[in-house]
DNA sequence: AAGTCTGTAAACAGCT
DNA sequence: TAGCTGTTTACAGACT
């Protein structure tokens, strides 16, 4: 497994040509990371570790491994916990991709095949999963205490202050072990699979932990508060104004914890469960209206470890008046609970910043800041493509690394397994892109990742000729000139803000090299179009004549990338024509109209006004008459001269005879 | 191994 | 003359 980090690849690239062309190795170096424990073996870490300190009862346990069992219980597990209504903050990565667990995929294959966005969600969904089942074992144990507690005051044998007050903080260093464990459990997750974290990194999350619990010995200094260790916290909860029986204050008010926590993207919820990255909260379950209270809902009380069940809301103040009053019980158990609250978030606070510099590494590798209207200082020379990379966060005013647009979207682009990486780190030339050699359209991927593509800097992983055509068929005119697309290319990529006289330079080589470009003049002067024919021709292997080919799309569908727009490809892929005015309208400009599936979903406009281009679209019926159409003979095939003069650019509408392969060929390459 | 595709660089010509 | 536009050639790397 490589552990290569990303900058050292970097360094040792060779100095090619263009000094990028080693940065598709370094992708897939970094994707390793420092990993290399399996899930199962993690669990058994943690579970034996726990066990060997012998401090935790049989029961407990046993519930904990059954809450290391479900979060380790691979794909299946992930989905069922979110389908049993556990919680609806759990981030809806979808089950296509929540099923490319690592139990199932290599950290690698997880990284090629999840788009940033995924990988980020998935990431979430660990976070927000384990977080979960700390807070579900917490309000078990909180349970228990209550009930210990209340057994105890039943038996009518009312221990000493100071007795309680010990049992209650050995419960607590229970407690606090439990939660190391846990939170070592869930940085093992984090870090076996999915991302690769630097050398220096790797044992960065366990030497933390002490820092990330409250050490048992700090304890006495917790529960001293005000007063002396082991007394309750009577006196100290008066003197901080807590007022238990009123109805505006929450626990989290209460458990401000003395060590504020960084700044937090989460919230806490009045019953001190903390949600996790993210304003998907279900609010339904905690919702705060008018008339409710932060201890009550669904019909039945929140306090820890209580959930009588209460009609309404003057029932449950009455009952938290009376059950929940200021004394010992509910003192202890509020201590509880600030320190469930303040761990969750010192934890949170933590985990939140190691997935900021995760999401840093893996897709916007941070260096020094560019902004974008920093002069572009294009190298001749070509090396700058490696030497220069905008940090994402810098394009954000939270400073937050932004994913795409679809990051938790049910819908996400495939990032295709072999695309890998090596795009996201804007290195290199990233041959083979999605658009042409895969299933997914360039225009809906660019339409789910526009903000993306728009403001972080990383290449696009589609060819230029991919991006050429999109530009121009997002035009009404379905014509742009050269300058036009220079600006689109630089409106939407803040990769191409920079490196002008690269890609510049590869935009008009490919205008000129490929046949599917065609210049057309008309009154504005020289206009780019797209012969759709030739575009849809120059894209070889065909998906009927390539096993590779189709194995390649086998396993991505294998990955559960049977997404929406995925499916969308396919459906139209069934009909590559479709949306072919050419086939309608032979010899018109129609042929350069956008038809192909790289358009399902896009943001293009709809078909042009300006009368002769705009037919409607065809049935696949139609479509197959219209196969037939096309055959009758073309003139202009070969005549890449450009057309007429007029407003409406008509190069080629209909190919020459050898164009009839390409026709019974063209569904199954739009596979590909 | 050969062919193809793609990206990059560069030279060159024509035009404004 | 400089800059832009467009064409062409060459080369390298990845992929089929």
């Amino acid at each position: 497994m490589m552990v290569e980090s990303a900058s050292e690849t970097i360094r040792s690239a060779p100095s090619g040509q263009n000094g990028v062309g080693s940065l598709s190795g370094q992708a897939d170096g970094s994707s390793g990371g420092a990993t290399g424990t399996t899930a199962s073996g993690t669990g058994r870490e943690v579970t034996t570790g726990a066990d060997s300190n012998g401090e935790m009862s049989p029961a407990e346990l046993l519930h904990f491994q059954q809450q290391q069992s479900g979060a380790l219980g691979g794909a299946s597990s992930w989905v069922g916990v979110q389908g049993t209504g556990l919680t609806g903050r759990i981030l809806q990565v979808p089950v296509s991709v929540a099923m490319m667990s690592p139990q199932m995929l290599t950290p690698q294959q997880m990284q090629q095949i999840l788009s940033p966005p995924q990988l980020q969600a998935l990431l979430q969904q660990q976070q927000a999963l384990m977080l979960q089942q700390l807070q579900e074992y917490y309000k078990k144990q909180q349970e228990q205490l209550h009930l210990q507690l209340l057994t105890q005051q039943q038996a009518g044998k009312p221990q000493p202050k100071e007795a309680l007050g010990n049992k209650q903080l050995a419960f607590q260093q229970q407690l606090l072990q439990m939660q190391q464990l846990q939170q070592q459990h869930l940085l093992n997750l984090q870090r076996q699979g999915l991302v690769s974290l630097q050398p220096n990194q790797a044992s960065g999350p366990l030497q933390t932990l002490p820092q990330a619990a409250v050490c048992p010995t700090d304890l006495p200094q917790l529960w001293k508060g005000e007063g002396a260790p082991g007394q309750p916290a009577e006196d100290g909860v008066k003197q901080e104004g807590l007022d238990l029986t009123g109805t505006a204050t929450t626990a989290t008010s209460f458990a401000a914890p003395p060590k504020v926590s960084p700044p937090l993207s989460h919230h806490t919820l009045p019953n001190g469960q903390p949600t996790v990255l993210t304003s998907r909260r279900d609010s339904s379950s905690h919702e705060e209206t008018p008339g409710s209270h932060p201890l009550y809902g669904h019909g039945e009380c929140k306090w820890p470890g209580c959930e009588t069940l209460c009609e309404d809301l003057g029932q449950f103040i009455k009952h938290l008046n009376t059950e929940h009053a200021l004394d010992d019980r509910s003192t202890a158990q509020c201590r509880v609970q600030m320190q469930v609250v303040q761990q969750l978030e010192i934890q949170l606070a933590k985990e939140s910043e190691r997935l900021q510099a995760m999401m840093a590494h893996l897709h916007m590798r941070p260096s020094e800041p560019k902004p974008f209207s920093q002069p572009l200082n294009p190298v001749p020379g070509s090396s700058s493509f490696s030497k220069v990379t905008v940090s994402a966060a810098d394009s954000f005013p939270d400073g937050l690394v932004h994913p795409p647009t679809s990051a938790a979207a049910p819908v996400t682009p495939l990032r295709p397994p072999g695309l890998g990486s090596a795009s996201l780190h804007g290195g290199g030339p990233a041959r083979r892109r999605s658009s042409d050699k895969f299933c997914s359209p360039i225009s809906s991927e660019l339409a789910q990742n526009h903000e993306f593509y728009k403001n972080a800097d990383v290449r696009p992983p589609f060819t230029y000729a991919s991006l050429i055509r999109q530009a121009i068929l997002e035009t009404p005119d379905r014509q742009l000139t050269l300058n036009e697309i220079y600006n689109w290319f630089t409106r939407m990529f803040a990769y191409f803000r920079r490196n002008t006289a690269t890609w510049k330079n590869a935009v008009r080589h490919n205008l000129s090299l490929h046949k599917c470009f065609v210049r057309v003049e008309n009154v504005k002067g020289a206009v780019w179009t797209v012969d759709e024919r030739e575009y849809q021709k120059r894209r070889p292997p065909k998906m009927t004549g390539s096993p590779t080919l189709v194995k390649n799309m086998i396993s991505g569908l294998s990955y559960g990338a049977l997404n929406a727009s995925y499916q969308a490809a396919l459906a139209e892929s069934s009909f590559p024509l479709l949306n072919s005015p050419g086939m309608l309208n032979p010899g018109s400009a129609s042929s350069l109209l956008p038809l192909s599936h790289d358009d399902v979903g896009a943001p293009v406009e709809p078909l042009p006004s300006n009368g002769s281009s705009s037919p409607p679209r065809l049935s696949p019926p139609q479509y197959s008459h219209q196969v037939q159409v096309k055959e009758e003979p073309a003139e202009a095939e070969e005549d890449r001269q450009p057309g007429p003069p007029l407003g409406a650019p008509n190069p080629s509408a209909s190919g020459p005879p050898e164009d009839r392969d390409l026709e019974e060929e063209l569904p199954g390459e739009e596979l590909s």
